[in-house]
DNA sequence: CGCGCAGTTCAAAAAAACTTGAACAATCCG
DNA sequence: CGGATTGTTCAAGTTTTTTTGAACTGCGCG
């Protein structure tokens, strides 16, 4: 739970500098969304590249292993985040990034986000039922309140959150 | 990077059921938001109490070291989300919970979010210089473009973070 | 003062998260 | 088919993060 932006150290030493540079950029960005580092080095290549890139370009290049390579380049294309570049004369895929950052947001709140939002609700509700059963009245009033208060929490929430899809649109 | 609402097992078993729920609830939220799980512990514990709680009374009741509380409840007062209770005539110090979700995600923004876009957009200008040395007219505009779209991704969250607190707001 | 309680600090231990790499599956093409 | 190539899976290893606990600080009070 470090507060401060950490000093990222890229391990690829066979990038160029401006290369290097993004992909720290990224690395430093996914942090912040908790996602692991391996995803902002993949994403932040991609970004900074003006062609389509393969996972074994991904591997060499960044000096990741293939495993990560191909765990990461998956999560990426269910967030949304990458797409396979079409038509290269050529068996293996290669990815580009999407750039839009509408999709991105819609991403990662649908994969990351609405899943807990989702049994946060949940959760609630068994909550709600436990707290009826407490004996003293005075206590289940504060209770209700209180839990009241949290489902009042998660409704702004699901609320919100297309708005900011909006807001982020275009 | 677990994507699924985690199976979260209260280590406490000196609490009520419904304590034991709420923590459980709020130990998810924080997890989500990338913050330790006893901080969900303690403010959990503090959301559903009547009353304010002391450093003890957390590592009594929810079976945490006390290292772990007073971390805890010190990253809990820089975010704003609980403060001490005022006039107990006692010498330690009683803690209550926040409940105003403007606060909170004010805390959370500025403590853990503006951090990082600030640096950020320092680490976006000195990319954007080594980028315009870049020798190839042809790839300067595709980075100078790219690089713009980091820095448009940017401004909007600046812009977007405090329509979120306003949004939130009461 | 000096003792005792409330709270903090921080090095070491434990737990959690991420990455690796080797075995495996799938696909292509001669 | 069958060998080569691309990509996936997952147990084990590594790294990072969190928690613990014991030593320490600070304070109030007799």
């Amino acid at each position: 739970m470090d507060t401060s932006p950490p000093e990222t150290q890229t391990r690829a030493l066979g990038l160029t500098p401006l290369q290097r540079q993004v992909v720290d950029f990224f690395v430093d960005g996914v942090r912040v969304l908790g996602l692991p580092r391996s995803l902002g080095e993949i994403y932040g290549l991609l970004f900074i590249s003006t062609e389509p890139l393969s996972l074994d370009d991904l591997v060499r290049d960044l000096g990741i292993s293939k495993g990560s390579a191909s765990q990461g380049l998956k999560t990426l294309r269910t967030l949304g985040a990458v797409r396979e570049a079409t038509g290269n004369g050529d068996r293996r895929t290669y990815y580009e990034p999407a750039v839009d950052l509408k999709k991105l947001v819609g991403g990662f709140i649908r994969e990351q986000v609405r899943p807990h939002l989702d049994s946060g609700k949940n959760k609630l509700k068994s909550i709600a039922e436990t707290a009826s059963l407490s004996a003293d009245p005075v206590e289940r009033e504060f209770l209700t309140y209180r839990i009241e208060r949290l489902e009042s929490w998660m409704n702004r929430g699901s609320k919100v959150l297309p708005m900011l899809q909006k807001i982020l649109g275009q």
